[in-house]
DNA sequence: GCTACCGTTGACGTTAACGTTAACCTCATC
DNA sequence: GATGAGGTTAACGTTAACGTCAACGGTAGC
């Protein structure tokens, strides 16, 4: 491990860290993902920041949209103004999560089917193999 | 059992039956993931179309774009063309389960955490809820 | 023949998530 | 002080995936 324990990023660094463009990121700051420090003008990001664009990215591969990213972030860190809501929160949360279970399931069919179409194309290729007909084998 | 067993569908009834519209319907087709028969000018949709269109609305809720949706559909059914080029489709069909695996990875990952962010949520509002200091609990 | 309903083909509008370009600042270095 | 490597804002461009008209065609019923 090595510079994961770091206390601040610049943006390029994140950018590069993560095979993201720097626009990207500012982006994902005007849609308020990210509230990044300054100093002066640059933008300087602590380790929560970099953990939340873990997490924004996270969200991409499973195909969430950014404002769904970000209720996904709000819900790991209440603040205070929502803390009070507490009980609305968990249920934002159990809808995700439900969710994420259909998404689970749907998941697990397409491996499944995947897996026996692969098995049908492989079948295909040894009865192709063993039994070269209009395509010659070379 | 019932409407499942019918033959063949027009684009209305598909459109109400999965909760889209017709224009999304007709975009499919443009983008060349259905390809229905016609009476007249009318559209025909046999129940393999319909299949077709279940897994393209699975792959939406999974984040595919159209394009990989057409991919995945085109690996459950090669056609004459393709089918001398199998060993390529083998191929296409384990890079995409690996994705999926990824994949599954994030969501379990997220799922996880949600749910540990919910017993927080949880802990915090037993507390609150035992010592009500500011807010009233009326 | 008129109306209602279902279908069609364009064609233009919209939203999300950036890409791209321009014009500028700032600091280190040659 | 010119140059280069990073950073900034502002603004327009782009792509995917449709939505939203507009104008029109067939047919079933009155």
């Amino acid at each position: 491990m090595g510079s994961n324990r770091k206390k601040s990023f610049s943006i390029s660094e994140l950018a590069k860290e993560f095979g993201i463009t720097t626009r990207a990121i500012r982006f994902y700051e005007e849609k308020g993902l990210l509230q990044p420090e300054r100093n002066g003008q640059a933008r300087i990001y602590s380790a929560a920041d970099r953990v939340k664009l873990i997490l924004i990215l996270r969200g991409k591969r499973l195909g969430l949209s950014l404002e769904e990213s970000r209720d996904i972030i709000e819900m790991y860190a209440p603040d205070q103004d929502n803390s009070h809501q507490l009980q609305k929160l968990i249920d934002k949360i159990r809808d995700k999560r439900e969710q994420l279970k259909e998404q689970l399931n749907d998941l697990k069919t397409m491996m499944q089917e995947l897996e026996e179409a692969e098995a049908r194309c492989l079948e295909a290729l040894a009865y192709s193999s063993a039994k070269p007909s209009k395509t010659a084998s070379r």
